[in-house]
DNA sequence: AGTTTGACTGGAG
DNA sequence: CCTCCAGCCAAAC
């Protein structure tokens, strides 16, 4: 008994993708969030990597705070040299490393969401 | 229809 | 802290 979903269907991809644009856009200002939470909350945990495929490819994400998404190391998006700057400029700080410090801006969505 | 790719993740080295 | 690897899965080739 397999213990997450079979593929998704169109309409499931569909409806996956449009709650990735909804959540994405509740990040409170100065927070972050990762790949693998918004693939959670939509449903689909093993999902992360369609989380950073719809930000990247589907029109209309570019309006939403998708900088506020990192994965779970709180790295940056390759090739994305906006994306650094971007949060910085709402107060996101960052470890000597170059990650965001997770500890301090990770968004808590069952604070604010459920 | 099979293979490769990637804005991912967690663990190992 | 870094890189590498296996597992992951829709999309692009």
């Amino acid at each position: 008994m397999r213990d997450y979903p079979d593929k998704m269907t169109v309409e499931q991809a569909r409806a996956f993708q449009a709650d990735v644009l909804n959540i994405v856009g509740q990040i409170p200002r100065g927070c972050v969030t990762t790949y693998g939470m918004i693939a959670t909350l939509a449903g689909w945990p093993s999902h992360a990597r369609m989380v950073g495929h719809t930000l990247r490819c589907t029109p209309g994400a570019e309006r939403l705070p998708c900088h506020r998404v990192v994965n779970s190391a709180g790295r940056t998006a390759p090739g994305w040299m906006q994306h650094r700057p971007l949060l910085e400029k709402e107060g996101v700080t960052f470890k000597a490393n170059g990650n965001v410090d997770m500890s301090r801006h990770l968004w808590e969505p069952a604070l604010d969401l459920i």
